[in-house]
DNA sequence: ACCGGCTGTTACTTGCGGTAACCGTACTGT
DNA sequence: ACAGTACGGTTACCGCAAGTAACAGCCGGT
């Protein structure tokens, strides 16, 4: 019965939710990740409760917004990290997507990486383990994903892969978060770096001549 | 006039400021981030305001607390930093050594890693910049540091070693986040496996075999 | 005996997340 | 034409936590 008529009913509620989140990202774009629910429903025009209709608690629309947001950047890392070129090249084009994308939207990365934190009114719970920003999470995966279906690991791969993958997506975060507050030099310069990283530059200085030899 | 009366008076508010330190490090312990000022006031046997007088706020509250954890997270990796041994091992045992405490203690970990968070109350500012945890910012400088000094980096080297300070530190902590969470594997194998990251791991391996060469 | 400074209290304000109860309107079936 | 109802919307409220007066006892100094 009347299915058309739910599908109306569908499409008009998920374009009222696009709308919502679109006032809610203006609005985390311009006052950050404390933002406030009257906020937003002031800036989509309307009032709390339909936000927590749509949406059922501040963390719901936080996911929701953050899921965008992850969404695309995690898109734009895949094309960067399959593209057809050789792998260090890949990888200074992946960091260097990651970076410019943090640096141009800097709000909106913030608040992907300090999502839901304690909410006071009913939860307790606070469970150990996943704490971090699903974001990096994600990112972690995707990339253990695709060092594991392209590089020749040997025996326990899958495990290494993952240790790999979030330890490579750690590096790139907390380096960038670090060159974002502090931008001590340019963006080219922090790729460079952090490749020759990944590339053994820590097997392969050497220690400075007044050292003990290794 | 009078020094020893201010300093009877010194000391004896460190004594109580230590007090209460001690006993919002139970509630953080027992609670999480989200203890609240009231639940510590009880722990402590006082009432809020007198919190607020030793501290002035939350977030001042918080930054004490997080400095203590802080300094004796880093004055045993520091430890670990500077055995005698060879750099290897080294880098392995100050894995190790910060894995071993995350694991030991989570929910102090935790805390030290999301601390203050918005306070509604009164500051709008919202600083780009200084988001991250600054435990993580000190342990990458500090990091840096001994890098800078240990290592042959040639040119630019201070530039380097704060790079790869920061993003040493970024994987370390990310990949023990996502560890802590899922507990995939022993703490030695990913002490291993960051390891061989560091020490070339993604330049050495091979393509598989049936991707294109390099 | 009085005063200044310290520790502590109660009682309040403000602002947020979240909810209950109510209102209008447009679309339905009979 | 009219009652019913489902939905978008609102006001007004609760609970709670941060932070702040304003007041109360306890000292040592003059």
């Amino acid at each position: 019965m009347d299915t058309t008529q739910r599908t109306d009913r569908q499409r008009s509620a998920d374009r009222r939710r696009r709308e919502l989140l679109e006032a809610a990202d203006r609005v985390v774009l311009r006052d950050g990740p404390q933002a406030s629910m009257n906020a937003i429903a002031a800036e989509a025009g309307i009032t709390k409760p339909i936000l927590y209709r749509h949406f059922g608690d501040k963390g719901g629309l936080y996911a929701a917004l953050a899921q965008r947001h992850t969404d695309a950047l995690l898109d734009s890392l895949r094309a960067a990290l399959d593209a057809p070129a050789d792998r260090r090249e890949r990888v200074e084009s992946t960091l260097d997507t990651y970076l410019a994308a943090i640096e141009a939207r800097p709000q909106v990365y913030r608040f992907l990486m300090h999502p839901a934190e304690g909410g006071q009114g009913s939860d307790q719970g606070f469970d150990v383990g996943k704490h971090s920003a699903p974001l990096l999470r994600r990112m972690g995966e995707e990339l253990a994903q695709v060092i594991e279906e392209r590089l020749d690991l040997g025996p326990g791969s899958r495990q290494l892969a993952r240790v790999w993958g979030h330890g490579i997506v750690g590096m790139m975060h907390a380096a960038g978060d670090w060159w974002l507050g502090e931008r001590p030099c340019s963006r080219s310069e922090l790729v460079r770096g952090l490749t020759e990283l990944l590339w053994g530059g820590l097997a392969a200085v050497d220690d400075k001549t007044d050292s003990p030899g290794f």
